[in-house]
DNA sequence: CACATGACGAGGG
DNA sequence: ACCCTCGCCATGT
């Protein structure tokens, strides 16, 4: 697993219950800001290793893009208080930001399946 | 090595 | 808000 995925995987890990960040805010976090398709490509491939809340994860304009679970998506968005409108969420009250990351304050030995 | 594939993002119409 | 085009980039074949 390269640096990226590995940060990536951490910073997704960490966003709070309630909130929601962008695939393209994780890439940047991650240290590879044009790698936001790779987010989505790493939500995919990688949560059957790690447990992680890929749910948390939304396009920039705060919509759910996922193929196929877009439904569960929702629904598991919803059961932590997030209004969801169509598929459709308020980034102004939602998004959870943050300007630097501490990769050390993370274990992934603790998210594995 | 060449080409296809996305849970993307920015910009325009 | 909706639709399209491009640029990106790690993977997969």
């Amino acid at each position: 697993m390269n640096q990226f995925t590995e940060n990536a995987i951490k910073i997704i890990v960490s966003v709070p219950k309630g909130h929601v960040m962008t695939y393209g805010q994780v890439a940047r976090l991650a240290g590879s800001p044009r790698a936001a398709r790779q987010v989505g490509w790493l939500l995919r491939s990688m949560s059957n290793k790690y447990k992680m809340p890929w749910h948390r994860i939304i396009n920039s304009k705060g919509i759910i893009t996922v193929s196929d679970g877009a439904d569960m998506q929702k629904i598991l968005l919803e059961s932590e208080g997030i209004v969801v409108l169509g598929k459709s969420i308020s980034l102004k009250t939602y998004l959870w930001s943050i300007d630097h990351f501490d990769f050390n304050q993370v274990n992934l030995k603790d998210y594995e399946s």
